[in-house]
DNA sequence: AGTATAGCGGAGGAGTGCCTCCGGTTCTAG
DNA sequence: CTAGAACCGGAGGCACTCCTCCGCTATACT
């Protein structure tokens, strides 16, 4: 056994993870180390510091990740990819709940949230897939609650993700207001 | 004639401008030059870069603005008492118009939009003065709107506020969409 | 157990931003 | 007009991050 394994297979976009076990452990605490600085600092976070919490030296983070687009993607994706499964999970809720539900795990995603928010206009081929990927995921949740009456219909779903994702990033005093103002705005969202 | 004069007054943050010609040109460069750069990359912004865009000396921003933080104030509260003032302009605009025209002109301020966003929670005095002083601006307008019942009952201002300058802060595709998603927002306020 | 080899990790060069310092310049008051 | 105070601006030291390179180590296969 011999080749490398693809981590995440459905976006089409390979990562390779590493077939030795100490290889493996670290590409994982890198990923881990990369999830929490990149919700801590943005994008920008230092690739140094993400080695050190990871307990493993600057080389090591370069070779999994010989740029630090390369280490940002794998985040990333790996975000979407769970939140792309979190639509099928809803998918047997009523239309408006499981709209409701899934944009809850979306504001969920506390690594990406900055990222999302901040690379959502990033025109590169593979953010558009994932991108794409997300929207397939979501679209059709947000359709089924458009047509069951539960959304008005003079809006659509990227206005309403972009919404979403704004107000996910912005600075909060609490949770409790976070979630009351995401309330708010999604209460907007219905047919008046 | 000897004194600095202060630039700006009503927040009681003397900023110190000075008398020389050459000087105060420069000043104004900086500050301009600021406004821009911290518009454009928040509130990281490099110092040198906003010295060359100003066409003026690294010294020279520094006699200035001793620290990064001196400049951002300035700028910072210069947009802020701008707003206080359109609070006024505001005042004899039917209820909620009179506050939807302040929330646009709220959006407006480009150059502190994200800094705002960025530092609503900062925790100094200074911030908290400016924090102050635009919520004193704003809260009447927000409290004869809700009175008016233009505005939903079980809301308040920090949380509205908050909303919007999370979605000023997102990335939009264009201005057309920023706008929708900005009004979809604010449609939610109403009671229904 | 032995060995080939994939993988480790940190030293260090390059680049960039921060901030200080001071010799030279420009303005203003008299 | 002149003198000197006020101001200019960039060279340079410090700190930090990026990324490469290569001698050493741990692992997996036989």
């Amino acid at each position: 056994m011999t080749e490398t394994t693809s981590a995440r297979g459905s976006l089409g976009v390979a990562i390779k993870r590493p077939h030795r076990a100490d290889a493996r452990r670290n590409f994982d605490a890198l990923l881990a180390a990369a999830r929490d600085a990149f919700a801590e600092h943005g994008s920008g976070a230092s690739l140094e510091d993400i080695a050190r919490r990871a307990g493993v030296g600057i080389g090591t983070l370069y070779r999994n990740f010989p740029t630090r687009q390369d280490l940002f993607d794998a985040v990333y994706f790996g975000e979407i990819e769970e939140l792309c499964q979190a639509a099928d999970e809803v998918a047997d809720l009523p239309p408006w709940e499981a709209f409701e539900t899934w944009l809850q795990r979306f504001v969920g995603y506390a690594a990406t949230k900055r990222a999302i928010y901040e690379e959502l206009n990033r025109d590169s081929d593979l953010f558009r897939t994932a991108r794409e990927a997300m929207y397939d995921a979501g679209q059709p949740l947000f359709d089924h609650a458009q047509q069951s009456g539960a959304i008005r219909p003079d809006t659509n779903f990227d206005d309403v993700l972009r919404m979403v994702s704004g107000l996910t990033a912005a600075g909060f005093v609490d949770d409790a207001q976070r979630t009351r103002v995401l309330n708010l705005a999604l209460d907007g969202l219905h047919p008046r």
